[in-house]
DNA sequence: GCCGTCGGTCGAATCGATTTGAGGGGTGCC
DNA sequence: GGCACCCCTCAAATCGATTCGACCGACGGC
């Protein structure tokens, strides 16, 4: 009995007698041999058969976010058929520490996808080069070599913001996820925009200026959280000339402010509009739908899968942008009427 | 240079000179070379540094429940500092497609958890014990050759119970997890009983009885979700002689129902008390805060990381058991005075 | 009856890093 | 000046599976 022999039994690959695979079968059983040892096979295909996945941030914030579960759920179900695994790899949390997570530098993987693209010089994707490793970037600037996952975010902020002049808004505010790691929080003054270094945030604020809009007021927020929204809300809201209108970057933070409007007693859509982006189930803002713009999250889960699919094939990065459809719900209408 | 001398290099393990391992980096660099490639360290080794966790059943529904996001976040947080990776591994959802997901029975792991351990006879857990992983259960069952993390379910559910006893309540519903993998919803006969087959389920339910309750209602949810503790809400509180206190198996459960008596028109605590499991965060169901049995959950991720630990360092199974903490909100009251 | 072919089995090389024990060269001490 | 010791380097074995090419026996065709 030799060992290439029983390596053909166990993978079913080569011409192998049935009695013999019996055979070996039984002999394995016997000295309780419970098949391929992962690692051996891993190391002489040259692929471990693992796709390093950045989530985010922190892993607790990132899966806070219900946008990149879906987009992780729509990744796993791609990967699952193919034998391929998810290794979770937290993104640099405190800036205190190493800037690349360990995981990054040293860990076997084929492809490796970084959810949220952010700048060009991020630290985990020269960490990923210098490996050699093939990178999916999702929502991120994009790069000769690296794949490409995104939507029509500026098209689909553009779309929302004219439906809101349409309904004949004028002052409209808007409310955007961060503009870098450092995730300020509060109004962006006009010279503070070259800190806008989030291609996400970047993106569909220029969808607003491209539907001719100078938004009132931008309000940033440290991430998309549904309280993040709230304390925007508030604070734009209880202003003085508190605009008509809000656009917001994401879901969870119209629902905050949705929720802020209705504590401050306001009627939405009657004294104030709101527009979210993602096309979320937000069950809990009942009565009220929100207005948004939809993307594909688990298709684009599906299209990251397809990404790294490809560069296991042996081909060379590739670009996909996913359509979007701007929904419309109970939370915008018509502008009041002045009572000025 | 000598393929040893260059291990030495990157490892600094042996006793090296400076001036030699610099020449191995320089020529390291030279033939970009990114450093030792990790699956033939990992094939010596004889580990591969990663824990695989089957996080639940589809992990679209898993990722929706805060606690598996919580107690996943501390188990990474723990996980990081040892070097060791997590492999998602999902669990099986579709009951057509196999028992068990093929990285389960293939993927290179050194230890595996299971979050939400089932039953006795989970296919997961034989096709694990078949390949000698050593396997960490949260909240299941206990066995001898298998490592626990769990809390004390029974006790602090019991706690709750008594607390709506105290305060005059006679009249107790009670909305539960999933009875077993069919995941039902809807009330439980007392002949379906026996169908409960899902520990923490079990256990939680024990702790009602424990207090000296017999339930006027058990209400089966398919999933902790707000929508079907709504559900579970409305249906309840229709009925003619509705309770007057809804002890609920988690926080979201809870939530629903909190909701679904706001819709009935049912003020909380006035006319129906509500008290839930977790301790989660929950500011969207203001004002009012949730009464209910806080459990640490990323401790209990840290647990399962130090179970994890104690595995590697070559120990044998360990059984770890966190505490409980009643947290009187504002959602749990007097019993209403009786009218009739 | 002989040769060609085919199905089945086996040996050996290979993937890439680690690690032990041996050996070589230099230095310090007597 | 010689010997002993120390520091460094290197050759070789090992982890476990895969796979190519070789080999062997049997069968069929001519």
């Amino acid at each position: 009995m030799s060992v290439s022999t029983a390596s053909l039994a166990f993978s079913g690959a080569g011409p192998i007698a049935a009695a013999t695979r019996q055979r070996v079968l039984d002999a394995a059983t016997a000295l309780d041999y419970s098949g391929p040892n992962p690692l051996g096979r891993q190391l002489r295909r040259g692929r471990s058969g693992i796709v390093g996945v950045v989530v985010g941030d922190s892993l607790r914030r990132s899966f806070r976010d219900p946008v990149s579960i879906q987009v992780l759920d729509g990744l796993v179900s791609t990967l699952g058929p193919l034998d391929l695994g998810v290794l979770l790899i937290p993104g640099s949390s405190d800036p205190s520490g190493p800037a690349v997570d360990p995981l990054l530098e040293s860990a076997a993987m084929d492809v490796a996808v970084i959810m949220w693209g952010g700048t060009t010089d991020d630290p985990m994707l020269g960490a990923l080069r210098r490996r050699g490793i093939p990178t999916v970037l999702v929502e991120g600037q994009h790069q000769s070599d690296v794949s490409s996952v995104g939507i029509d975010d500026r098209g689909g902020m553009r779309e929302a913001t004219e439906h809101l002049l349409a309904l004949g808004h004028t002052r409209i505010a808007t409310v955007t996820l961060p503009f870098d790691r450092a995730r300020g929080e509060g109004l962006v003054a006009p010279d503070q925009m070259d800190h806008l270094n989030w291609e996400i945030t970047r993106r569909r604020l220029s969808g607003v200026t491209d539907a001719g809009v100078t938004p009132v007021a931008i309000w940033e927020t440290p991430a998309s959280l549904v309280e993040h929204g709230r304390t925007a809300g508030t604070a734009l809201l209880s202003a003085p000339d508190r605009p008509t209108a809000i656009a917001c970057q994401s879901d969870l933070l119209a629902s905050g402010v949705v929720l802020a409007a209705r504590e401050l007693g306001l009627r939405v859509p009657e004294d104030v509009s709101v527009s979210g982006f993602d096309g979320l189930d937000l069950p809990w803002l009942q009565p009220d739908v929100l207005t948004t713009v939809v993307q594909p999250l688990e298709e684009k889960g599906a299209a990251v899968g397809h990404a790294v699919e490809d560069f296991l094939a042996g081909e060379g990065p590739s670009t996909r942008e996913l359509p979007v459809e701007l929904r419309i719900g109970t939370t915008t209408g018509p502008a009041p009427v002045s009572l000025g």
